[in-house]
RNA sequence: GCGGGCGUGGUGGAACUGGUAGACACGCGAGAUUUAGGUUCUCGUGCCGCAAGGCGUGGGGGUUCGAGUCCCUCCGCCCGCACCA
């Protein structure tokens, strides 16, 4: 907001939507309070909104462009969806999801929203479901290149979505099996490692590999040992501790370059189905997992290759330098001798794809986008299942298919699947009796969008091409760092999809042009003597320690943590404002941290923000003014001439601090500002400058408290809304200094100050530094050896 | 484990590309106003020291006339990813 407002004043057009998170808690709130039900939030949102805002005398215009629970943006999200479909960007199919009883009806439930339980892994399932997916792999290379062009992302941010892609260049190499179960002949394994392969000693297949699942007919030690590692992926941590774990299978594979070597095939629980073939070489000497492995099942365990100069055999600790270190290879197949590992892996690719061994590989972490939710609160999925026809796409006409107002939360599950009716329709293609689609949408789909959507909130397809093109893409992004990677490389993604299906352009593939990760508002925690969670107002907050209000025991004070009803370390919104106003709230949010930092919420740091604005309202009551529209006399005393110098000092650094995001520093100057002004008390002839110093006073720090700098704007009879004004310009003649302090070091310790012309020259700053009574006290007998000037910074002399 | 970041007073934090460390605010102390408390105003406040002075940006070392900033090393904290082959 406060970036919006300044751009505004230097006269950019601006489309300033507002995030749905800000708005959608307090909303969320008041809904759980009036005893709304669950059902009615997606609609609630507007009417809690509606009420606050039109006794403001404000309309909901806007209203329409809250995703979910807006019926015309559902169509239209819909409509798109239909359109990925029709360019085959959306698929089904059958894959194993995380199944969660927990609707949204538990979060009326006081238990679950004290943080006992809600989502807790117990009570989610592992089903196998049919999902719905988003193609986001088709996109992985491109999605990866352009981050490259992302200039004003954060480093980190580039640096997690790259990461997250997971670009690995490799190779699929089969091993030939040796006796194997009818219809295996190989195995393949893929490697981004093909240079090691020397110092193969036995291949490992998932658990869940075709040829695992093959084999449990015949052994029940297997089919034990594989439901086993089945049932481990469920819990997060089982999963860190995990020992690795092998069953021999008793089968062997022939190494593809030395055939008189047999590779033992084992089952592992530590190889994944979903990653490469489900089917890895074991390498012990270059690879620690490996060599766990290998050390537990004391399987071989030889060198590929060398450090230079030391030809010690592996022992506890595989192997594996910095792939740009050079390296010995040790009776290399392809007859690489000295070389780094990245060369000797892409040399090695090379040579075995040439000799038909293997197929080079490039392979992504990425995985396609599971869009469907078993949940009531989400866009319905506009498709039917029809008995003749299968899967058929809604017709856009009857758009949106709204859910129902009536359902039943008193069971675990989606409340679309048990609903008497709303399942029922008819086959947009034959006609005949057809059943909904009971599958919602991931809310990231709602959020992925909506940005070129708000470009014109009221079209009758996803976007309008004219005001698309005008709008986006978006110049400036803010967003918590929780939206590094999902958010960000999901709207990506959905921008390039909208580009495929004409409702965007090429231009729009990166519709975020500058990104700031900004900080979160934290909060103490309390908890009493039987551990509960106290509420703020709940506790009596002393510099010694914390008491609650209810009782006067004594309250456990814990670390400040981002605000969340489950710890009960929120301030409302509505609290503060109804305490403070929203521009106290809004100052002191900005004033304390730089804003990609955590702020610390306090009831002190609140209160003097509230007293610096009534400060500067008192300062401008007070004052003394000269009329407004004046202009500035020419023989002013030197007291008026430092205030206008100060004003326009802070018109240069706030204008600095405003457009690099240091809005902390920003309102620094503001203190500054408006001390100067307080410095100058009830001196008389200083009306110009007290007027202009205020009225700048009010423009610099608008963007940060509108409605006060409104006022105060009113107040000082400037003309019209303050909003409209131009951004002040500071005078580059009242930034000049006649002269200049400079610190002299005598051998890099402060030892005087001298004033200086600004414009003097090195030698006679340097004569006047030397006849500085304060130097020459610590120059001693020899006098100095050598005298540095930095003009306009610093003198050290070096005796 | 891999990748990234950070470490400055009692606290939140300033210090532009190596150039007066601690802006601004909170807190604390003293004083003025007030019947009192609060508000408001003034002054002080990195540490040690009566002072002169000395010491100070996680520890140690280095480069430099000069280091919070650059390099090496150790320690601590935070974030992201994680059996990724």
């Amino acid at each position: 907001d406060v970036v919006a407002r300044y751009k505004m004043a230097r006269g950019f057009n601006v489309l300033h939507p507002m995030g749905w998170d800000a708005f959608g808690m307090p909303a969320e709130n008041a809904a759980m309070e009036r005893g709304i039900h669950p059902s009615e939030w997606t609609y609630s949102y507007v009417a809690v909104m509606k009420a606050q805002l039109e006794p403001m005398g404000l309309s909901l215009d806007w209203s329409r462009e809250f995703a979910t629970c807006d019926p015309d943006y559902m169509a239209q999200q819909q409509a798109l969806f239909l359109d990925f479909m029709e360019q085959d960007l959306v698929y089904r199919r059958s894959a194993m999801v995380n199944w969660d009883p927990v609707d949204m009806t538990v979060l009326a439930n006081e238990q679950v929203i004290d943080g006992k339980g809600w989502r807790s892994g117990a009570q989610v399932e592992r089903r196998e479901l049919a999902q719905w997916f988003f193609r986001i792999t088709d996109f992985a290379e491109d999605l990866l290149d352009s981050i490259d062009g992302l200039e004003s992302w954060p480093d980190k941010v580039r640096l997690m979505q790259r990461n997250w892609i997971g670009k690995s260049r490799g190779i699929e190499i089969p091993f030939a099996l040796e006796d194997a179960p009818e219809g295996f002949d190989a195995i393949l394994c893929y490697s981004t490692r093909p240079d090691t392969l020397n110092g193969a000693s036995f291949i490992a297949i998932a658990p869940d590999h075709p040829l695992s699942k093959a084999l449990e007919g015949g052994s029940a030690d297997l089919a034990a040992f594989n439901a086993e590692c089945r049932k481990m992926d469920t819990t997060e941590e089982a999963f860190e501790k995990a020992e690795k774990k092998g069953f021999d299978t008793g089968l062997r594979v022939r190494h593809p370059i030395h055939p008189d070597r047999a590779l033992p095939v084992w089952v592992g629980n530590f190889v994944l189905m979903d990653y490469g073939s489900g089917a890895v070489f074991g390498c012990p000497a270059h690879d620690q997992r490996d060599l766990d492995f290998a050390r537990k099942y004391e399987l071989p365990a030889p060198n590929a290759f060398f450090l230079p100069g030391d030809e010690t055999p592996v022992g506890d600790e595989a192997l594996v330098p910095p792939k740009t270190d050079t390296v010995i290879y040790s009776d290399h197949f392809a007859g690489i001798g000295e070389a780094t590992s990245q060369d000797g892996i892409d040399r090695t690719i090379d040579w075995m794809e040439a000799k038909g061994l293997g197929q080079g590989q490039v392979k992504y972490r990425l995985r396609d986008w599971g869009a469907s939710r078993q949940r009531y609160w989400g866009c319905p999925i506009p498709v039917v299942h029809c008995e003749a026809c299968g899967i058929v796409p809604e017709k856009k006409e009857n758009l949106p298919i709204a859910l129902p107002m009536d359902v039943d939360f008193s069971k675990p599950g989606n409340p679309l699947d048990r609903h008497p009716t709303w399942r029922d329709c008819v086959c947009p293609a034959c006609g005949g009796p057809a059943k909904r689609e009971t599958d919602t949408m991931d809310t990231f789909v709602d959020s992925s969008w909506y940005f070129a959507r708000f470009t014109a909130p009221k079209a009758e397809t996803p976007t309008d091409p004219e005001a698309a093109a005008y709008w986006m893409n978006v110049d400036q992004y803010i967003g918590g760092v929780e939206h590094a990677i999902l958010h960000l490389l999901y709207s990506r993604f959905f921008a390039r999809a909208m580009a495929k299906c004409g409702h965007l352009t090429k231009a729009n593939h990166e519709p975020f042009q500058a990104l700031f990760t900004q900080g979160m508002v934290c909060h103490e925690t309390y908890r009493d003597a039987a551990g509960r969670w106290l509420t703020p107002e709940e506790v009596e907050r002393s510099s010694d320690g914390a008491t609650a209000l209810a009782d006067g025991a004594a309250v456990e004070i814990g670390p400040s943590i981002k605000m969340s009803k489950s710890k009960k370390n929120v301030v409302a919104p509505e609290d503060i404002v109804a305490r403070y106003g929203a521009d106290t709230a809004r100052w002191f949010v900005m004033s304390d941290s730089p804003p990609e930092r955590d702020v610390e919420w306090t009831a002190a740091g609140a209160e003097a923000a509230h007293r610096f604005l009534q400060r500067v309202w008192r300062l401008m009551a007070e004052a003394e003014l000269a009329p407004a529209g004046g202009s500035a006399p020419t023989d002013i005393s030197q007291t008026a001439m430092d205030l206008r110098r100060a004003t326009h000092r802070a018109i240069r650094d706030v204008t600095a601090d405003i457009e690099g995001f240091a809005f902390n520093k920003a309102i620094a100057r503001l203190y500054e500002l408006a001390g100067a002004l307080g410095k100058t008390g009830t001196e008389a002839g200083l009306g110009f400058a007290r007027r202009e110093a205020l009225e700048t006073l009010a423009r610099l720090a608008s963007p940060f408290v509108p409605h006060f700098a409104e006022e105060l704007w009113s107040a000082l009879q400037g003309e019209g809304l303050l909003t409209g004004a131009p951004w002040p310009q500071a005078d580059a003649t009242l930034l000049q200094e006649a002269t200049i302090v400079l610190p002299v070091q005598v051998n890099g310790k402060r030892r005087a100050e001298i004033k200086v012309a600004a414009d003097a020259d090195a030698a006679s700053v340097e004569a006047a530094a030397l006849a500085d009574e304060g130097v020459r006290k610590h120059l001693g007998e020899a006098g100095p050896r050598k005298v540095i000037v930095v003009p306009g910074r610093i003198v050290n002399v070096v005796v």
